[in-house]
DNA sequence: ACGATTCTTTATCGATCGACAAAGAATTGG
DNA sequence: CCAATTCTTTGTCGATCGATAAAGAATCGT
């Protein structure tokens, strides 16, 4: 053990690579960049974190744990799949144009046009995209057994179509599309639900 | 004039170069790749292109020209805004999915994680999106002072709304989520434009 | 036939990419 | 105080980035 002490906080200089990776992507971003926003020599960096790469997906679970966290915590806070959907779509809209942050969302757009060499980091982030995916059309089936929707809804159309929808607004955002119009079109979506909602469940 | 002719067929290169970018986005493909790809050396390519920018704007231009052209299309050869949004959204899936052809779309997929000095590549496809996006909402406008759709329709929030699920469609098509159940989520999204329609319009 | 023009080939340019070697500086346990 | 350990600093590594200079090859107009 011991050994002379970090002189900065990596939480912190975390943080700032999330906000440089979530802004410009995994490939977007160079060591260069990433040396300037965390103000610290690139052999400091390699000694914290290991890699670009390992950098990179600690930055992303970073960013998962918190800003990009509100369908995890929609489900698990939300005691129906309508508020769960709700909530989702609506934090996701918030998060993914916050002034002053970076915009859309940073497992959606940090990784799409990637060299062949970076495929390892584009295919872990489509996973964690069809896990989404899976978990809301999951959560649509549990609201069929609990009488929530009607029974013959097809609970996994449905769920597609909400992640569809998010990862849309992920784009939207990103060109700058104002958060009242995403809003707007989220209580639009919302009306397919309420479609197969049984009424007083 | 005169000189020496070119030795290969400029048409088929551009094809090839389309499809290199639209794979791989336009910093995911080097020139060594483009080189590969379309069996040229380097300067074969810039004699004829111009430079890698260059390339690739010709090559979007292509691919809107065909393959990605099905909004202008539906736009201009569907008689009803019903019938536009529909087969807008169908054609993008069928696109987006198509066996041996690259997935997702180019317009969307090619320049979302890009470098600084190429933010122009970026902001150029971001403002084909926003193009799309306005076009799709004056068509629904259209279809409101037609008396296709009722008087009280919010035209550019189902524009936006339609906008958001066509570019989610493509991050779902590069996630590998098969075409027909892409279809079956536009039969849902299909249902928000039935209920703004007159009937017997 | 011949100069002008254009394309093809070969070789390479400077800049930047991600990553690290080596040495100096600071802290620990003994 | 000293040896061990860890962090910081300086300098730089080979590979690859997009792009081009220069020379040879082929076709044009005259």
């Amino acid at each position: 053990m011991a050994g002379r002490p970090r002189e900065f906080d990596r939480d912190q200089a975390l943080e700032k690579a999330r906000d440089a990776f979530w802004t410009r992507g995994y490939e977007g971003t160079s060591m260069a960049d990433l040396v300037s926003a965390l103000g610290l020599a690139s052999p400091r960096i390699y000694a914290a974190f290991g890699s670009k790469e390992d950098l990179f997906r600690e930055a992303v679970a970073l960013y998962e744990a918190n800003e990009g966290g509100f369908a995890t915590r929609a489900l698990a806070e939300e005691p129906t799949a309508r508020r769960v959907i709700e909530r989702m779509l609506r934090e996701a809209v918030e998060t993914y144009t916050r002034p002053g942050w970076p915009q859309g969302c940073m497992v959606v757009s940090a990784a799409t046009n990637c060299a062949v060499e970076n495929d390892s980091v584009l295919h872990w982030l489509a996973e964690h995209r069809l896990a989404r995916t899976a978990s809301i059309v999951e959560r649509l089936k549990q609201g069929v057994r609990d009488g929530e929707l009607k029974p013959d809804t097809d609970a996994e159309t449905l769920g597609d179509y909400y992640a569809t929808l998010m990862h849309g607004l992920s784009v939207q955002a990103r060109d700058g599309v104002p958060k009242e119009r995403l809003h707007a079109l989220i209580t639009v979506a919302m009306q397919s639900l309420d479609a197969r909602l049984i009424q007083g469940a």
